[in-house]
RNA sequence: UAGAUGCAAUGCGG
């Protein structure tokens, strides 16, 4: 096998390969492996520490995930970031919370993480509640954290912030990629402004299937029945494959 | 050179 001639050629000591191996073990559910070559590591840097938590995490053993966690001398913000999404995968969002208020730094990663568990558990209200307290530190959200911040507001029909959101992605010359923009088409729609939501995609530099979904639904819900299907057409003639 | 943690829009179905 690949792992049997690497350790033969002496590229097995490597710390970097050696991750790669408890990473690689973990994607194919074989954990048990996983943590063999993370136990015979000679020294572990915080991307091999976080690599076998996630692993542990993935194969659903939070307590084994939380044991590593606990063992591990200096633990970083990747580290604290990679048990609280085990807890979220897991569906213990006590946990997590806990985890992450406990966290010593948070990075944009830790706060949309805990943005998105919120939302899967459709808790759209405390997702806001936390970006507004992200907005109050010093760590800027990303495109990650921004659509999911705008899906959201979608939800909760807050025109608002969402509004806000738009604001600030102009104001910061963000990009809006495809995510970005049918999450705000879809924003739009759904508060009722189905105007702004034209707006946003026809000023769209990139538009993919996602953006011609949210707007052809956006038009369908409006009662546009017409308008719907024109748009649908009018999609399959720049080549954008329907699902 | 190379390894880890959030991957996000929408509708429908389970």
């Amino acid at each position: 096998c690949v792992h049997g001639q690497v350790l033969k050629n002496g590229l097995g000591l490597h710390v970097h390969v050696q991750t790669a191996f408890v990473d690689f073990y973990s994607s194919l559910c074989r954990v048990v492996e996983s943590r063999k070559v993370f136990d015979e590591m000679h020294e572990r840097d915080g991307f091999a520490w976080s690599t076998m938590i996630s692993a542990h995490a993935r194969a659903g053993d939070l307590g084994s995930a939380r044991r590593v966690f606990d063992e591990m001398p200096e633990k970083n913000t990747a580290t604290w970031n990679t048990i609280v999404q085990g807890y979220v995968e897991a569906g213990d969002m006590e946990s997590a919370e806990e985890l992450f208020c406990r966290m010593p730094k948070r990075d944009v990663i830790s706060w949309t993480t805990m943005i998105n568990c919120y939302c899967k558990h459709k808790q759209y209200r405390e997702a806001l509640e936390l970006f507004d307290e992200m907005k109050s530190t010093e760590t800027r959200p990303d495109e990650v954290t921004i659509a999911t911040v705008i899906s959201a507001c979608a939800h909760l029909g807050a025109l608002d912030q969402g509004k806000e959101m738009h604001l600030y992605l102009m104001q910061t010359r963000f990009n809006i990629d495809v995510y970005i923009g049918s999450a705000l088409i879809d924003m739009y729609a759904k508060c009722g402004v189905l105007e702004r939501a034209l707006v946003v995609f026809f000023k769209l530099q990139e538009k993919n299937l996602f953006c011609w979904s949210s707007v052809i639904d956006g038009l369908a819900f409006h009662g546009y029945a017409e308008e719907a299907l024109a748009m649908f057409d009018k999609m399959e003639k720049e080549k954008i494959e329907p699902n």
